[in-house]
DNA sequence: TTTTGATCATCC
DNA sequence: GGATGATCAAAA
């Protein structure tokens, strides 16, 4: 199956993912030589692989940004309309048993968020799912008041979460930053320790950013 | 089985 | 309508 060769700099990635502006999902798909899945439900993350294949990512499943070699982080991002983003972003798995050794500078969490590439796609419902179109991609990176908010909500978060407060953790905590669950079902589990440190089994959760935080950031980078 | 890619479905 | 918790698919 095609798949694009990894971009040298920032710069060709850029101009490779300007190119998709405007595109339908049924054009790039069929640039791939690809078929769309005909239920919703088997849509789930399709559009995100689509894209790293017309892009060329080079992270394969690990736990590193896409573009390793450049630092970059890609992320399709579903528009309900201009500027509103209709979910939240996955940003990184939270690894439970070793989060007290990261720092938010240190973290995965940030070492996605320093540098994204966001590929708005249309996802109202008004649009039958080949006919969507790409929007155009923003290269970002957090501005100093964003870094902050996020840096403390990591920092809260992760402090509470280490000190074996988990289980009071729910998506309502953290301004941009938020901790859900990232599993397969609500019956998967991973070790943790409790607040006693002594080891059990959890729920695997995620940190993702709010709907309401990418929506603002483009917003903020409207021409 | 785990990590990635996310969106679905329900409850408020 | 929006946010939260639950869930689905591909790849390794």
């Amino acid at each position: 199956m095609f798949q694009e060769q990894p971009p040298c700099s920032e710069e060709e990635l850029v101009e490779r993912s300007l190119r998709l502006e405007g595109l339908s999902v049924a054009q790039l798909a069929a640039r791939l030589s690809t078929r769309i899945p005909q239920h919703p439900i088997q849509r789930k993350g399709w559009i995100g692989l689509l894209v790293e294949r017309a892009l060329g990512t080079t992270a394969g499943s690990l736990s590193a940004p896409d573009f390793m070699n450049l630092g970059i982080e890609l992320k399709t991002l579903p528009m309900k309309a201009p500027f509103r983003s209709a979910e939240s972003t996955f940003v990184s798995s939270i690894p439970l048993l070793r989060l007290h050794e990261q720092t938010w500078e240190t973290s995965t969490c940030y070492a996605k968020l320093k540098r994204v590439l966001w590929i708005p796609i249309e996802s109202s419902s008004t649009i039958d799912f080949p006919y969507r179109r790409f929007g155009r991609p923003l290269l970002w990176s957090p501005s100093e008041q964003q870094h902050r908010v996020l840096a403390d909500d990591w920092v809260f978060l992760s402090t509470v979460i280490t000190t074996g407060g988990l289980a009071e953790v729910d998506a309502r905590w953290g301004e941009y930053l938020q901790v859900r669950p990232k599993a397969a079902n609500s019956r998967a589990s991973c070790a943790v320790l409790d607040e006693d440190g002594c080891s059990t089994r959890t729920l695997p959760r995620g940190f993702y950013l709010r709907a309401r935080f990418t929506s603002m950031l483009f917003s903020s980078h409207a021409c």
